[in-house]
RNA sequence: GGACCCUUAGCUCAGUUGGUUAGAGCGUUUCCUUGACAUGGAAGAGGUCACUGGUUCGAGUCCAGUAGGGUCCA
C-alpha cells in the first residue's frame, strides 16, 4: 500500500487518472439491452472558443449528473461537440485575414475563403474541448460532434428540405434587422435592444397650401407646417408620406393635402392618416420612412405607399438619401442631414434624448431595418412545445423559466433562417438559370422547374444556381440532441444507440438561450425524432436545468469583452480541478446568479486538503485491512463494540445519503455540497475520528473502530466522486477500495440510504436513532469544558482536572465517555464530586462542571460570570413560559413543537437552579 | 408598459412543505505548532433577516404594498 503524503498536490493525480480513464473508455456511452439509460448532450461551446467561468459552472453541472447516473449503475452518456457559429467564427476569421494579409473575404472568393476557416478549425478549434478534460469532464470523446461535420450537415440540410416540403418554409420580402457590419440578416432573438443616446430632431414640413387649425383656446391660427420628431433624419430622402392619427382633431382636415419633403428632391408627399400614428407624441405626426422602420413599413403596405431604400448594406447612404449625403456613413449623414435642416429652417430644435436602438448582438452596432429577401421558417408543432412543458413532460428547473418560455411561444415570430455569410450550411435551394429570385412568388417556390429543394441538388447542375445564402447557426444546433445520435441517417442512429438514448435526461444550460436553443430544441424534437412515436418519446429531453450565469464581484456578466473572467486553469492550477469543482457548486444555488468569489475555490481545495489528511490519518492509524467491498467491511464491524458514536455517525451518514439522493432529484447542488462538507469536516473528522482515537489504541476495540471508518469514507468516496472525480479516485485506489477486478471508483455501485442501512442493520446493529442525541449532549459537555477552560485563560493543552457533581444516571453516561473526553478537552482526568467545590464551574446537561485551575478562585469574576449565565437563562425561561401559558399555542400547536417547548422550560429551569445554587456557594 | 428574480453577519452566500436561541466560507479577536491536516484545531465577537402592513398560537419563510438592485420581453 503506497503511503499518502502529506498535502494533496492535484496536478499529478489529475493527469494521471485522466489518461487512465480514457485508456479504460470509462466514459463510453453503451447500453446494455434493458438498462436505463441516463443522456446529456452538452451545449456545444463555439468551435474557436476557450473555457470561460460560466462554462465550468455548466459543465461541472453536467459531469456531476452523469457521474452520479454512472455510480447508479445507468447507462450514461455525455455527448460532446462544438458549434461552428457562423457569425463569430466568420468574423473571427475575417479579422484575422486583415490582419495578416490585408485581405477581405471578397478577395479570396467563397471557396478560399472557406478553406481558410476550416484551416482555422483546425487548428485552433476544439481547444475548449481539451480544456474541458482538465476539469475532469467525462464525455463519450468518441462521440464528439461538430455541426459542420459531414454526418451533421446531411441532418441540418435534411431538415432544412423536410420543413420546405411540409410548406413550413417560405422565401419572402420583409423587414429584416440588418447588420451592416457582418452584411448579414439576423433573427429578432441575435438583436439587443439597449438604451442609447442620441438626439431628436424637432422639424417643420412645410404644407404645399397653407391652411388653419385652432388652438387651446378656440381661435383660429394659421398652419403653414407640420411640427415632427424624428431621431433619424438622415432618412428624410426616403419620406413617402407624413402620417397623423385618424381621429386627432388638429390635423384631419389635412389628410389627403401634401407637404414639401424637407431633404433630397424637392417634392410633395402625401399627408394620410393611420391608426399607427401616437397623438401624444411630439405634435401629432410622424414621417413615414417604409424603408427604413418596421412600423413604417406597415403604413406603407397600409397605403400603397412606395418604398426609398437611401442605405447601403453597409450603413452607408446611396444617392436617395440625396446629392449631399450619398456616399456618407450613417452617422455622420445624420449629423450633415440635420446642419443642412438647419439651414433651410426646417430644424425648430435638436434636443438630448435616449431611447432603445435594436443592436446587433455579435457586432454591437445599430441594426437596420431592411427590407430583403430571407428564408423564413414558420415553426413546427408550436402548440405541442407548449403542452409538453405545461404538462410536465419536460419540466424546467427552477420551474419559473417555464413561463418565459411559454410566453415567447404565445408570441413567436417566424424565423428568418437565411444568412448572407459564407460560413454554414448553404441553403439546399437551387435557382434554375434565369429565373429572377427577387421576384419570385409563392406559387413558383413550389414549381420544379423554377426552383429546387433538394439533398443532393439537381441532376443537371449546370442548369441550375445554388443559393448563396447559409442557414442560421441555431437552424443546425436546434437538431442536436438527436443529430448527434446519429439521425436522420438509420444506420448511424443504430450504431449510436439513438433508441436508447433518446429522449435525452437532462439539459443543462443558461436561461439566456432559452429562445435560442431550448425552445428550437424542442420543437425540432416533436418534429423530426421518432417521427409517429408517442409525444413523450419525441421530446429532446425531460429536464432542463438552467445554472446561473457567473458574474464578478461587481455583479456585472462575465465576459471576454470585459476581461473579467478568470482562466480557470489557472485556477485549475492553483486549487486543482476538484477544488474548483465543489467550491463552485458550493455556490450555485438552484438558478440563481453567482457571484464568483475566489475565496469559495480556496475553501474547496481546502476541503479536499481535509479529505486527503483524514484518509491520511486513517492509513496512520493502523493496518489497512480487506476494504474491496462493502460486504468485506461489514463483516469486519464487530456488534460488541458498537458505541453510541459509531450509531450516531453512520445514522449521519445514512442521512448525508439520503440528502444527497434528495439534492440531485431535485437539481440542489449546492446544498449536496455544503451537506457533504459539514458531515465530513464536522460529523466525522472534528468529533468522530477526534473520539475514535481512544478507541483505536485499544487492542479490543481498534479493528471495529476502524473498520467503522472504512465503511464512512468508502460510502463519502462514492458520494463525492461526482463533484470531485480526481481525488476520490486517488483515494479509492489507495485505501484499497478497488476489488481487483474493478479498478475505478465508478466501476462500483453506489449503495441508497435504504440498502446501506438494511446492510447494517443486517450485521446485528441496526442504527440507534436516539445514540445521536446523546452524542449531541457530549458534544455539549466537550464545548462547555472548553469554554470553560479559555474563560479561566487555561491554555488548551495543559492537561487540568475536572470534577463533576452529577446524578447518577448522568455520571455513567459521563463515566463510559470519560477517556474520550478527557482528550478532546484536554484534561488529566475527569473525576466525580459530591458536593459543589469552590471552582469555576459550568452547568451542563450531564451535571455541573468544575474546574480545578490550581490558583484560588477569584470569588467576583465567577459571581459576574454565572449571573451573566443565569440572566440568559432567566430570559430564555421567561419567553417559554410565556409562550405555554397561551392558551392559543397549547391548543393549536402541534404535539412534537408542544413537547419540545416543555422540555427546554424543565431543562432551562434545572439549569437556572443550578446555577443559582452555584452562585449561593460562593464565598 | 408587461413578466420574473434579488435584498439575511464586514464580504460572498445557504436557510426545501411556517415551529426551540437564524447557519457556512472568507475576514476578524484570543489561545494552541499536543504524531492526520497551520490548506489545521479550540473559544469568541459580529445579524431590528430592506421597509410597512396583513394572515397565524407562531413569519427570514406565506400574502399585499413600498424602496433599492438586476434580468427578460415589448
Amino acid at each position: 500500500m503506497p503511503e499518502i503524503s502529506k498535502s494533496y498536490e492535484p496536478r499529478d493525480v489529475e493527469t494521471k487518472w485522466y489518461a487512465a480513464w480514457q485508456e479504460a473508455k470509462c466514459f463510453a456511452g453503451v447500453a446494455a439491452p434493458g438498462q436505463e439509460t441516463y443522456t446529456i448532450v452538452i451545449p456545444p461551446p463555439n468551435v474557436t472558443g476557450i473555457l470561460h467561468m460560466g462554462p465550468v459552472l455548466n459543465t461541472t453541472l453536467q459531469d456531476a449528473l452523469i457521474r452520479r447516473a454512472r455510480l447508479e449503475g445507468k447507462a450514461a452518456c455525455w455527448i460532446p461537440g462544438t458549434d461552428h457559429a457562423g457569425i463569430a467564427t466568420q468574423t473571427m476569421v475575417e479579422k484575422h485575414l486583415k490582419k495578416t494579409e490585408g485581405k477581405g473575404r471578397r478577395d479570396l472568393g467563397r471557396e478560399e475563403f472557406l478553406k481558410r476557416v476550416w484551416t482555422w478549425r483546425d487548428e485552433k478549434g476544439d481547444h475548449i474541448l481539451k480544456q474541458l478534460r482538465e476539469l475532469g469532464c467525462s464525455c463519450d470523446w468518441d462521440r464528439t460532434h461538430f455541426t459542420m461535420d459531414p454526418g451533421y450537415s446531411k441532418a441540418v440540410l435534411a431538415s432544412f428540405v423536410k420543413l420546405f416540403a411540409k410548406g413550413h418554409i417560405y422565401r419572402g420580402k420583409r423587414m429584416v434587422n440588418w447588420c451592416p457590419v457582418s452584411l448579414t440578416a439576423l433573427s429578432d432573438e441575435e438583436v439587443e435592444m439597449r438604451p442609447t443616446k442620441g438626439h431628436i430632431f424637432r422639424l417643420r414640413y412645410e404644407l404645399v397650401e397653407p391652411s388653419a387649425t385652432t388652438d387651446a383656446d378656440g381661435n383660429v391660427v394659421p398652419l403653414t407646417h407640420l411640427i415632427l420628431e424624428t431621431t433619424r433624419p438622415e432618412t428624410i430622402a426616403a419620406d413617402v408620406a407624413v402620417a397623423v392619427h385618424p381621429s386627432d382633431a388638429r390635423y384631419t382636415h389635412l389628410v389627403g393635402k401634401s407637404v414639401w419633403r424637407p431633404l433630397g428632391e424637392r417634392v410633395q408627399i402625401p399627408v394620410i392618416a393611420d391608426e399607427a400614428v401616437d397623438p401624444a407624441f411630439a405634435a401629432g405626426a410622424l414621417k413615414v420612412t417604409p424603408a427604413h422602420d418596421k412600423v413604417d413599413f406597415e403604413i406603407g403596405q397600409r397605403h400603397r405607399l412606395p418604398v426609398i431604400d437611401a442605405l447601403n448594406a453597409d450603413g452607408t447612404m446611396n444617392e436617395f438619401a440625396g446629392p449631399e449625403l450619398a456616399g456618407m456613413e450613417r452617422f455622420a449623414a445624420r449629423k450633415k442631414a440635420a446642419e443642412i435642416l438647419q439651414e433651410r429652417g426646417n430644424l425648430i430644435e435638436a434636443k438630448p434624448y435616449e431611447n432603445n436602438v435594436g443592436h446587433s448582438q455579435r457586432a454591437g452596432v445599430p441594426i437596420e431595418p431592411r427590407l430583403t429577401q430571407q428564408w423564413w421558417l414558420r415553426y413546427p408543432h408550436v402548440e405541442e412545445a407548449k403542452a409538453v412543458v405545461r404538462d410536465g413532460l419536460i419540466q424546467m428547473h427552477p420551474e419559473r423559466w417555464s413561463k418565459v418560455y411559454l410566453n415567447w411561444l404565445e408570441n413567436i415570430q417566424d424565423w428568418c433562417i437565411s444568412r448572407q455569410l459564407w460560413w454554414g450550411h448553404r441553403i439546399p435551394v437551387w435557382y434554375a438559370k434565369g429565373v429572377d429570385r427577387e421576384k419570385l412568388t409563392e406559387a413558383d417556390l413550389r414549381d420544379p422547374t423554377k426552383i429546387h429543394v433538394s439533398l443532393d441538388g439537381p441532376s443537371d447542375p449546370e442548369n441550375w444556381i445554388q443559393e448563396d445564402d447559409v442557414l442560421d447557426t441555431w437552424a443546425s444546433s436546434w437538431l442536436w440532441p438527436f443529430a448527434t445520435l446519429g439521425w436522420p441517417d438509420a444506420d448511424a442512429q443504430a450504431k449510436a444507440g439513438f433508441n436508447q438514448f433518446y429522449p435525452t435526461t437532462t439539459l443543462a444550460t443558461g436561461a439566456d438561450i432559452i429562445f435560442f436553443w431550448v425552445a428550437r430544441m424542442i420543437m425540432a424534437g416533436l418534429e423530426f425524432a421518432k417521427p409517429g412515436a408517442p409525444v413523450e418519446e419525441r421530446i429532446p429531453f425531460k429536464h432542463v436545468y438552467f445554472n446561473g450565469i457567473v458574474r464578478d464581484k461587481q455583479g456585472r456578466k462575465m465576459s471576454k469583452t470585459l476581461g473579467n473572467s478568470p482562466d480557470p486553469l489557472d485556477l485549475i492550477v492553483k486549487y486543482g480541478a476538484d477544488g474548483l469543482r465543489f467550491g463552485l457548486l458550493q455556490i450555485a444555488p438552484l438558478g440563481q446568479d453567482v457571484k464568483f468569489d475566489e475565496d469559495r475555490i480556496e475553501s474547496g481545495k481546502g476541503f479536499c486538503n481535509k479529505l486527503w489528511n483524514a484518509c491520511r490519518f486513517r492509513q496512520m492509524s493502523g493496518p489497512m485491512s480487506d476494504n474491496s467491498s462493502l460486504a468485506a467491511i461489514l463483516a469486519r464491524l464487530d456488534p460488541a463494540h458498537f458505541d453510541d458514536d459509531d450509531h450516531a455517525i453512520l445514522a449521519a451518514l445514512l442521512d448525508t445519503t439520503r440528502t444527497l439522493e434528495k439534492s440531485f432529484a431535485d437539481f440542489e447542488f449546492a446544498g449536496a455540497t455544503q451537506r457533504l462538507y459539514s458531515f465530513f469536516w464536522n460529523d466525522f473528522c472534528d468529533w468522530y475520528v477526534e473520539v475514535a482515537k481512544t478507541r483505536v489504541q485499544d487492542p479490543l476495540a481498534k479493528d471495529h473502530a476502524l473498520a467503522v471508518q472504512d465503511l464512512v469514507i468508502r460510502q463519502f468516496l462514492l458520494l463525492f466522486e461526482p463533484f470531485a472525480p480526481f481525488i476520490t479516485e486517488e483515494l479509492w485506489s489507495l485505501l484499497g477500495y478497488a476489488p481487483a477486478d474493478k479498478r475505478f471508483l465508478q466501476d462500483t455501485r453506489l449503495e441508497t440510504a435504504e440498502a446501506l442501512a438494511a446492510a447494517i442493520a443486517a450485521r446485528g446493529t441496526p442504527i440507534d436513532p436516539a445514540a445521536a442525541g446523546r452524542v449531541e449532549q457530549l458534544k455539549q459537555v466537550a464545548s462547555l469544558a472548553r469554554q470553560l477552560k479559555t474563560e479561566q485563560s487555561v491554555p488548551q493543552k495543559r492537561d487540568v482536572k475536572f470534577f463533576v457533581l452529577a446524578h447518577q444516571a448522568e455520571w455513567l453516561a459521563l463515566e463510559k465517555n470519560a477517556a474520550k473526553l478527557a482528550r478532546l478537552v484536554g484534561a488529566a482526568d475527569i473525576g466525580r464530586t459530591t458536593d459543589k467545590l469552590a471552582l469555576p464551574a459550568v452547568v451542563t446537561p450531564l451535571g455541573t462542571l468544575f474546574l480545578d485551575t490550581g490558583v484560588k478562585i477569584d470569588s467576583a469574576a465567577e459571581r459576574t460570570r454565572l449571573t451573566k449565565e443565569l440572566d440568559t437563562v432567566t430570559k430564555h425561561i421567561a419567553g417559554t413560559e410565556a409562550r405555554l401559558a397561551n392558551e392559543a399555542f397549547t391548543s393549536k400547536a402541534p404535539p412534537a413543537v408542544l413537547e419540545g417547548a416543555r422540555r427546554q422550560l424543565a431543562d432551562q429551569r434545572a439549569k437556572a437552579a443550578e446555577l443559582q445554587r452555584l452562585l449561593s456557594a460562593l464565598v
